[in-house]
DNA sequence: GTCGCCGATCAATCATAGTA
DNA sequence: ATACTATGATTGATCGGCGA
C-alpha cells in the first residue's frame, strides 16, 4: 500500500486555492440556496465564468461543500450565519451583490 | 400546490437557522461490491476498491482499443483482472465520462493568469 | 422485466496550500 | 522548520432516468 501509492505522484494536482472573490461568490450562492445547492449547468456556467474557472471546478467545489457541510455542520455554523446576513441585506436593499459593506453595522 | 416543503426541522422558521434539509440526509447504501452477504471470499463488502496499478493499466490498454466493451470481452477482461463484470463496467462507465469531460475542458476559459510562477 | 449507458452525485482519499 | 487544518481534485461506486 505504500509503493502502490504513488500513482505517477500525480502531477496534475498541483492545486491554486481559488480566489477570495471566487469563494466569495461560490458561498453566496451556496447559503441563499442552502434548500437545495445543486446548481444547474447554466448557473454552473454563470458561477464558473463569475469566478474565473471551469465548470467542473464549480461541480467540484459544490460537491466538496455539500459533503464537507453536513459532515459537520455545526463546523459552517458561523460561516453560514455570515453569507445568510449578506443575503438578507441585499435583499432588503434591493439587489446589490458586490462586495462593499459585508456587515452594515446598522442597527 | 405548495412550494417547496423540505426538511423536517421544525420550530424557528428564522432567516438564521440553517435547519436540517433533506439533502444533509441522503446516505448513499455502501458499495455492494460482489455479495455483501456470505460466500466467504476476499470480496470485501463495503469498500472502494483500489485498483492496481496492473489493473488500471490493463484496462486503460483495452479502453484506447475500444471505448465499449462487449459482454464477452468485458468477461475475458474481468477474469483476466480478477474483478466483477460489474466492476470492469462501470470502470468504462466513469472512464468514457472521464473523457468527456477532457474533452469539453480543451479550450476552456478559466480567464486567469495573474502572475505565472 | 432486464440490462447497459449517461449524467450527476456521493464518499473516501490523496496531495498540497494555508495557518498556527 | 513542524504539525495541523482547509481545500481542490480524483475516482470507485450509487441513484434516477432512458432506451433497446
Amino acid at each position: 500500500v505504500m509503493i502502490l501509492r504513488s500513482r505517477f505522484l500525480d502531477a496534475r494536482r498541483k492545486r491554486r486555492n481559488f480566489s477570495k472573490q471566487a469563494t466569495e461568490v461560490l458561498n453566496e450562492y451556496f447559503y441563499s440556496h442552502l434548500s437545495n445547492p445543486y446548481p444547474s449547468e447554466e448557473a454552473k456556467e454563470e458561477l464558473a465564468k463569475k469566478c474565473g474557472i471551469t465548470v467542473s471546478q464549480v461541480s467540484n467545489w459544490f460537491g466538496n461543500k455539500r459533503i464537507r457541510y453536513k459532515k459537520n455542520i455545526g463546523k459552517f455554523q458561523e460561516e453560514a450565519n455570515i453569507y445568510a446576513v449578506k443575503t438578507a441585506v441585499s435583499v432588503a436593499q434591493g439587489g446589490h451583490s458586490r462586495t462593499s459593506s459585508p456587515t452594515p453595522p446598522s442597527s | 400546490l405548495s412550494e417547496d416543503k423540505e426538511s423536517s426541522c421544525s420550530s424557528e422558521p428564522s432567516t438564521l437557522t440553517p435547519r436540517t434539509f433533506d439533502w444533509m440526509k441522503v446516505k448513499r447504501n455502501p458499495p455492494k461490491t460482489a455479495k455483501v452477504s456470505e460466500l466467504g471470499l476476499g470480496a470485501p463488502g463495503g469498500l472502494r476498491t483500489n485498483f492496481t496499478t496492473r489493473q488500471l493499466t490493463e484496462l486503460e490498454k483495452e479502453f484506447h482499443f475500444n471505448k465499449y466493451l462487449s459482454r464477452a470481452r468485458r468477461v475475458e477482461i474481468a477474469a483476466t483482472l480478477e474483478l466483477n463484470e460489474t466492476q470492469v463496467k462501470i470502470w468504462f462507465q466513469n472512464r468514457r465520462m472521464k473523457q468527456k469531460k477532457r474533452e469539453r475542458e480543451g479550450g476552456r476559459v478559466p480567464t486567469a493568469s495573474p502572475g505565472c510562477p
